[in-house]
RNA sequence: GGGCGAUUAGCUCAGUUGGUUAGAGCGCGUCGCUGAUAACGACGAGGUCGGUGGUUCGAAUCCACCAUCGCCCA
């Protein structure tokens, strides 16, 4: 005899049940064991993408780690080995700036004079502030990762392993220091991360708009036949800006070389009469500048003529460099693509120094400063006939408050065609409101563009889903790679390895023991932050060197997790072991805006390292472990998470949901079910504790109520599970049962492997809830009541208690608290010899042999076939527990009503009707309409389809539905031609057929034949009468397997006669063990209810003895 | 301003290569059913499939433009 299963209770409460689960694991190291299990199909690599524990865990946080820890499961069930290392992001910016805000502080400055020992100590306390909440978390959602042993970026070991990183790339000329246009806040002297800038844009800022005139070297116009030699006006290039105050650092005017440019003859200014002044602009911009003031367009060029043309300089600014630059290159014209003439004139004004880097670059034009990181205008700054002696006239102004003094400057010198204002966004620092500049620095840079097309070969090899990231965003942002800026002018971050000497060259240190070994001493225990690792110099050939105060990029520590989470150096050993089994990953899982953040870091630093040395491009140093990948094969973006009205969960709105809420009142997995199936992951999802709980009741309740049904009978019949008649012996219902579950194994399997959990957990939940709970339990029901442990219940039982098992096994990724308790229940309770965990089981495998398509087809048409019927009996007035004589069926095909016919009982039992009739499909007895099968004939007929719906329409419906069930063609004339179709081609839809209450829909068709007849009353009397007593039952609070003695005291006669005629059946359905006509006394139970025709009076005791009628 | 994605019933979502009457669950109303169920079934109300234009015999589906939202970049 098995052991009983433990009863289900009605009032379950999820929470309850995950604790226990969570105490088991606990007590039983199942996470532990599954890691050491055996795993015949190898490893498969999971990375953990690090949060930041400095703030509190939110739902978004539940929805990654649902996902990251889903995967993981069920390839550890298939046969992996699924390492799950943790990881924690602890260095950067927002932790600098929690910093900042406890300390009262906001720029860089007043960090060095706080002191970058107390600062970063601040920091590296902060970073764990909230550990304890993510690991209850962590904890309570199941999300099994390794935190013991999780690597955390701010250790030496993972800074230093960084550093391997950094010189591998550094050796191979990949790492080098250039000049690069940042948004610089010249209130704090910061340079801003590009989030920050994000967050200081301003749409509606008013700057100037100027006209600057650049006087142009007439000489050389003429030299180029531009200009006429007896042209004797000025002329003068009109460019157009909203900074008046890079004027002084301009060194050259860009054209567009196909455009057109044309020299009008006009007033020096705007508004002004006369044709003194030449301007040269672009032709299609002439009037929109000029407006209402006179012009002429005396010339036109195209752009291309004009490259080359020398120009005089509007002002001075500080020229860098030596001056020989001056003269040899700058202040001419160049011709270049980015040149627009969307606004302004068609000429854009060049300030290398101030945005135009890249263009000024390619023209090698020189560079000129008009003001300082501080936002001071430098003393070199002045107009170009000013008395070179001394400062400059605007030393020292802020560099906005130099606008209009320039901009006045040069209108009083005929340099400014005009000037006003315009509205536009603009940049300002978040945190004080000052505008930010443009500027250019220097920095150090990964050089990434030399590999764009290996980031993309790379890239197409990668399992993206959503797939269109591929090719979309991510694809995007490799198009348009540019190099990867490395270097930040921060505090709490890992340290650029690069120190340079006196004479200006520059050693890279790749680990600890390099740095000992130049700097001659036992660097053991150093802290390789700031500031500690700037006190370490060194002299190496009489060149001393000093590290560069430079931290690194976040997303470069995050990228090169891989490689550091063992602390790899590129040597052998066990670091080096452990990254040739995970490398690279099998799968990540992140958010969508790690698009350009982690997944990019990850991917730029997997394709260079591992890059096989061909196209001209350096050898990586992990080319040997795996030639030319990513750091990773597949990638599920997620959609971020918003509130239940679609806007974003913020503290300062206090829209946000505590996960832990919903932990304690729908559980860990209905919070996880929802995340996986509620919308595909990359979707915006909005939140909603009401849908969470929905899927509590929809799927987990339904699931527990089915396990409870089992269970309540099991534990009473105690079948013999082991020895359940074969699949073959069963009755085709449980066939059926068998054939779906193993189909579903197969489509929960497949999507699966395809990452979409999405669809896993859709299928699943529609066959648990519609065809296992609703259909087969329920149509099932008697069965299990019988009592008897003959072989129809075994199979019964067995077929239930198997799908069950396997329902458990397919449910234990995605919800692993049910998995594992129902897998207690169902599974350990019988046999202990089975693995201790559902989480040590093997994934269940289906058997294609089990399959039946034939009978699951069949069983979709019945429950179609019902569902029409269901409807007729609704519409027919007659409730479902009146028999009826007759359903007549028609169905869409031959071999549909060949298969429906071989689940004819089934039928006539759901809709309760004595007979079931077929009715052939094109049967005379009923009306047809007819329609043209369009999927078919829309391309043979093409523009005639509105003609040949009419001509259908014009036919006979019982007509044409007899040329179908004959054969023949059905001939009509269309436009005068005269066409053929086939059966095939016209669908046919019944009309309800005289004297029934039928109901159609798409071929398929129910039709009730309600003509009753009073043995067919009677019997519907006696069902009522069970269900009288089945609740008088209930009241009495009976449990289901209570014999009773029953009393039946009918008045009307008809009533009294159906009870007398079924009197065994109803004692026999409400487990009677006698039926009196008259009361039992004393009665738990004393009803009189209307019956029939009359009434019944229903009292009822407990039968003496326990157990059921055999 | 640019890129990517989304927009289908009050809510959450399906909708196969363009094809006949655009579906499901929840919620609401009516009726029914029920000794596993926190359920279940039928019916009803609820849809200009974001908008406009185009291609087509036929568009939720393909194309163009626009709007709104999200993310990223500027």
């Amino acid at each position: 005899m098995n052991a009983p299963f433990l009863e289900v209770p009605s009032d379950l409460h999820m929470p309850d049940v995950e604790r226990d689960v969570l105490a088991f694991w606990k007590r039983t190291r199942i996470f532990a064991r599954t890691l050491d299990k055996p795993a015949p199909k190898g490893p498969w690599v999971f990375y953990e993408g690090p949060p930041t524990a400095n703030g509190l865990p939110g739902v978004h946080h539940v929805s990654a780690r649902a996902f990251k820890d889903l995967f993981p499961r069920f390839k550890t069930m298939q046969g992996h080995r699924v390492g799950r290392k943790g990881g924690w992001d602890t260095h950067g910016l927002p932790v600098e700036i929690a910093v900042e805000k406890q300390l009262g502080i906001t720029d860089k400055r007043q960090v060095e004079d706080y002191g970058i020992v107390e600062f970063n100590r601040l920091c590296r306390e902060i970073v764990f502030s909230n550990i304890k909440d993510w690991n209850a978390l962590t904890d309570r959602i199941a999300y099994w990762v390794d935190l013991e042993d999780a690597y955390v970026t701010f250790e030496n070991d993972y800074i230093e392993s960084c550093w391997w990183v950094m010189k591998a790339l550094f050796d191979r000329g990949l790492l080098e220091e250039d000049y690069r246009t940042t948004w610089h806040s010249p209130s704090s002297n910061t340079t801003l991360a590009s989030h920050e800038v994000s967050l200081g844009y301003r749409d509606d800022t008013v700057d100037p708009s100027v006209f600057p005139l650049f006087r142009a070297d007439e000489d050389d116009l003429r030299a180029r036949g531009l200009l006429g030699h007896d042209e004797e006006r000025p002329v003068a290039f009109m460019a157009w800006t909203t900074t008046p105050w890079t004027l002084p650092a301009n060194t050259g005017l860009a054209v567009l070389p196909h455009a057109t440019y044309a020299f009008v003859a006009g007033p020096e200014r705007r508004g002004g009469s006369g044709a003194s002044a030449l301007h040269v602009l672009a032709a299609d911009l002439v009037s929109s500048v000029y407006g209402d003031t006179p012009h002429e367009i005396v010339a036109t060029v195209s752009g291309s003529e004009l490259v080359g043309v020398r120009y005089r300089p509007i002002m001075h600014g500080r020229l860098e460099g030596d001056s020989e630059v001056e003269g040899a290159s700058g202040w001419r014209v160049v011709g270049d693509d980015f040149v627009t003439l969307d606004d302004g004139t068609g000429v854009v004004h060049l300030a290398p120094a101030y945005g135009d880097l890249e263009v000024g670059r390619r023209h090698g034009l020189p560079t000129a400063w008009s003001v300082d990181l501080t936002g001071q205008v430098v003393s070199e700054v002045r107009p170009t006939d000013h008395d070179a002696g001394g400062d400059g006239p605007y030393t020292g102004i802020w560099f906005k408050d130099a606008d209009a003094a320039i901009t006045s400057d040069l209108d009083a010198r005929g340099a400014m065609f005009a000037s006003t204002t315009i509205t536009h966004t603009y940049p300002f620092n978040w945190r004080d409101g000052k505008p930010l500049m443009n500027v250019v620095k220097k920095s150090w840079y990964i050089r990434t563009s030399r590999f764009r097309d290996q980031l993309l070969a790379t890239n197409d090899a990668i399992g993206w889903h959503p797939d269109h990231v591929r090719t979309g965003r991510f694809g995007r942002w490799l198009e348009n790679n540019v190099d990867w800026a490395l270097s930040r002018e921060r505090f709490w971050g890992a340290p650029l390895p690069i120190w340079q000497g006196d004479d200006g060259s520059f050693v890279c240190v790749g680990s600890v023991a390099e740095l000992a070994e130049a700097a001659g001493r036992d660097l053991t225990g150093l802290d390789l932050h700031r500031p500690y690792v700037d006190e370490i110099t060194f002299v190496r050939d009489g060149v001393s060197y000093r590290r560069l105060p430079y931290t690194v990029d976040v997303w470069f520590e995050s990228g090169a997790m891989p490689y550091a989470q063992w602390h790899f150096l590129g040597e052998e050993g066990a670091a080096a072991e452990a990254l040739e089994r995970n490398f690279p990953a099998d799968f990540i899982c992140e958010a969508i805006d790690q698009t350009r953040g982690w997944f990019y870091s990850l991917h730029a630093l997997g394709t260079l390292l591992t890059h096989d040395g061909s196209a001209g491009l350096p050898r990586g140093p992990l080319a040997d472990l795996a030639p030319n990948t990513s750091a990773f094969k597949n990638v599920i973006v997620l959609g971020h998470i918003v509130d239940e009205k679609g806007e974003k969960m913020s503290k300062s709105k206090g829209n946000v949901v505590d996960p832990f809420d919903v932990l304690d009142a729908q559980g860990a997995d209905a919070l996880r079910w929802y995340l996986y199936a509620s919308s595909p992951p990359e979707a915006t999802k909005r939140f909603s504790q009401a849908l969470v709980d929905e899927t509590l009741r929809d799927f987990f309740m339904t699931l527990w109520h089915t396990t409870g049904f089992f269970t309540l009978y099991a534990n009473l019949d105690r079948p013999d599970l082991a020895n359940v008649p074969g699949v073959a012996q069963r009755p085709a219902i449980d066939r059926w049962l068998v054939s779906r579950v193993h189909s579903l194994v197969r489509d929960v399997t497949a999507s699966l492997e395809g990452f979409d959990a999405t669809n896993a957990c859709r299928a699943v939940r529609d066959f648990v809830v519609d065809e296992l709970s609703n259909w087969y339990v329920r149509r099932n029901r008697r069965r299990f009541w019988k009592g008897d442990a003959g072989p129809d219940a075994l199979a019964a039982y067995g077929t239930l208690y198997e799908t069950l098992v396997i329902v458990t096994k397919l449910i234990a990724p995605m919800a692993p608290f049910t998995s594992e308790a129902l897998y207690q229940n169902l599974v350990r309770q019988q046999d202990e010899g089975a693995p201790e965990s559902v989480h040590l089981v093997d994934w269940p495998t289906f058997d294609a042999a089990l399959l039946d398509e034939e009978l699951m087809r069949d069983m979709a048409v019945l429950m179609r076939v019902v569902e029409l019927g269901r409807s007729a009996r609704a519409s027919s007035g007659h409730k479902v527990r009146q028999p009826l004589p007759e359903v007549l069926v028609r169905v869409r095909s031959a071999e549909e009503a060949r298969g429906l016919a071989r689940l004819e009982d089934q039928l006539a039992d759901e809709l309760n009707v004595k007979s079931v009739r077929f009715l052939d499909v094109t049967a005379d007895f009923v009306d047809y309409t007819v329609k043209p099968n369009l999927p078919l004939l829309g391309k043979r007929f093409g523009k005639r389809i509105p003609a040949l719906r009419a001509a259908l329409d014009a036919m006979d419906g019982r007509e044409v539905a007899r040329l179908v069930r004959e054969g023949r063609p059905i001939v009509l004339d269309l436009e005068g031609e005269r066409v053929e179709l086939d059966g095939a081609a016209v669908l046919l839809d019944a009309r309800s057929p005289e004297g029934y209450v039928a109901v159609e829909d798409r071929g398929y068709l129910a039709a009730l034949n309600t003509a009753l007849t009073p043995a067919l009353v009677r019997e519907g009397t006696m069902r009522d009468a069970v269900r009288l007593v089945q609740d008088a039952r209930k009241q009495a609070g009976l449990a289901v397997s209570d014999r009773i003695v029953l009393g039946l005291e009918t008045e009307g006669a008809e009533t009294g006669a159906a009870l007398t005629e079924y009197r065994d059946a109803v004692a026999l359905e409400t487990l009677a063990t006698a039926v009196q006509a008259g009361a039992v006394a004393p009665a738990l139970v004393d009803v009189r209810v209307p019956l029939g025709d009359g009434s019944v009076r229903i009292t009822l005791r407990r039968a003496e003895g326990e157990g059921r009628v055999d």
